[in-house]
DNA sequence: TTGAAAGCGCTAACAT
DNA sequence: ATGTTAGCGCTTTCAA
């Protein structure tokens, strides 16, 4: 495909100065008739709007921001964007910006916390606030980080700090209740990372569940939440003898799945698996697993709606919310052999 | 006085001319210290960035970008941020843009054309360029937005415009090779939303693949790439007496899978079914997708060097690029009936 | 090598 | 109702 026309420097966007010049006025008026339309006379604002429009002028949202402080920006940083889990968040959160007339941009801390910090260094002057989604950084940090911007955080809390999780407590006293039932009498968990919150309070859970139903609890790992890291859990399970494991996350659990049936282990007749999120796929593997569904969506959404009020309306009060869980029964849980 | 007010207001941030002050040089001084080392005294600039570190100092990117127009930052504008198809996409352009020491900021365009527009006029002045991934805008509207933004189009092709594509005539034929392979003589494609640049390459793909095979070719459609859609697309299928498929995308073709196991008819043995992408879901689900297989992360990569080449070197030539696409055989194809 | 000064595009006093 | 002026934080001449 030949090249068109070689263009050698983009073209230059006309400026506020430029409309004013071209209409006849001052800039201040150009400056009036878009951001406080009611304080200029509505033939001058027609006229001046219609030569912005044929000047194809937008105005420059940096300089804006110079000025004001504000960008209206508000960042979501994800430990990992190809995650399905966080596409929730993301979509929610996108979806509540939106409806707010903010601009999201997204951050991919690719799990590791420096590059969160780094990140969030560098978007911090150019934005309003954060959602952190299952922060990585220590307590302290997100603290300092909360003295210069609005932060929410997601699936993660600290003293001070708004935020946003999935209620654990009964989400893993659900899992443990519907395994019980079956007549399981021991659990497995295979863990995630150990810097993970929501891995620590999920563990918690299960074992304050399993004391109820006096089960026996162990946990194998850590375990990368990957599906790479499925046949390690899987094979480490089965030598165990296990006949109930819950993982740290969907992804791990397919992984533990394929290799149970690589392995020849029938699932859920020789061993029952649960996950948690139930993620995009968690649906349509075989046997389509048993997880624990947290609202993605609404997390996303809700941590942006608190970010608002904390970056725009001053609250100081740190919102934290706390979103109801259900287990979502499916094929890969059943009977205690 | 009123009970007080809960009310926290960020801590603000230290300026250039906070640092300035404190290490008792002028700003410029500073500026130079961070953005052009060399030509600074030694001495002078360790003692600034010691001052500016213990001060917290960040350079505020967007005062940097009003001078000098460059905000070192590329926009991605994907139709579905949920999609995995596009996770690839982004990861691939996060991690070459962060490689290059860029920020890159992600937009939805929720499949809307008129959506992807305003994120353009909203994020233009603000970015350097745009990545667009599978972008539904009209082509003379690709051009404009190139006027004033470097533009990488990604599987989409016009005029004038760089991009990177997959190779779908190699891809389309290799699909349309193993079908005729397995004496499957007819061929039905249920096809994407009539926009869709890909959907139309791949359609004439297959018609061309299928006319060197004589087989016959027709194209039910257009249904929604997603997986609410397998139903209908399936039905349509079943009644139209297909014994071989191919989805428009792979989250169609898991739909389609699917509603025809619900209605009992055994794939691949009854139907072979195929989709495009490749994307997380199509290994897992049952029985495991045959589809085309993009490289998904390169062509992210490779769309971000090429706006890199294209805002900052000032290269006319807009570069255009196709990948290699791959057929991944699976379980869900098999022996015509 | 460093400092002083002039903007970048825009908004918000303050004038008129 | 509109124009004038003074910055926002930073970079970049231009002098010193």
């Amino acid at each position: 495909m030949p090249p068109e026309q070689p263009r050698v420097s983009p073209r230059k966007r006309a400026t506020i100065t430029d409309v004013a010049r071209t209409a006849g006025v001052a800039a201040s008026t150009v400056s009036r008739s878009f951001s406080n339309p009611d304080r200029v006379n509505v033939h001058t604002r027609d006229h001046v709007l219609g030569v912005a429009a044929e000047l194809g002028y937008t105005p420059n949202p940096m300089a804006r921001a110079l000025e004001s402080g504000r960008t209206n920006t508000f960042a979501l940083l994800v430990p990992d964007i190809t995650n399905p889990y966080f596409a929730g968040v993301i979509n929610g959160a996108e979806q509540a910006a939106t409806a707010a007339g903010r601009t999201l941009v997204l951050g991919n801390t690719r799990e590791s916390a420096a590059t969160e910090e780094q990140l969030v260094r560098r978007l911090g002057p150019a934005v309003d606030g954060f959602v952190l989604a299952a922060s990585r950084l220590p307590d302290d940090e997100l603290r300092r980080v909360a003295e210069f911007n609005a932060v929410t955080l997601v699936n993660r809390a600290t003293r001070g700090v708004s935020c946003v999780v999935a209620d654990y407590a009964s989400g893993t006293r659900q899992i443990v209740d519907h395994l019980a039932s079956l007549g399981h009498r021991s659990l497995l968990v295979l863990g995630g990372p150990p810097e993970s919150w929501s891995g620590a309070r999920r563990w918690a859970g299960l074992q304050d569940a399993a004391e109820l139903h006096n089960m026996q609890v162990r946990r194998f790992g850590p375990y990368s939440p990957t599906l790479g890291s499925g046949p390690a859990a899987a094979d480490a399970a089965v030598a165990a003898g296990a006949t109930a494991v819950v993982c740290h996350n969907d992804m791990l659990a397919i992984g533990v799945l394929r290799r149970l049936r690589e392995r020849g282990i029938a699932v859920p007749e020789q061993m029952s698996v649960a996950g948690f999120d139930d993620m995009f796929g968690a649906s349509i593997c075989t046997p389509a697993l048993t997880t624990l569904a947290e609202r993605t969506e609404d997390a996303g959404a809700h941590a942006i709606e608190i970010l608002g009020r904390l970056a725009y309306e001053r609250v100081a009060e740190p919102g934290s919310r706390v979103l109801p869980t259900q287990l979502v029964v499916r094929e890969s849980t059943g009977h205690a052999v």
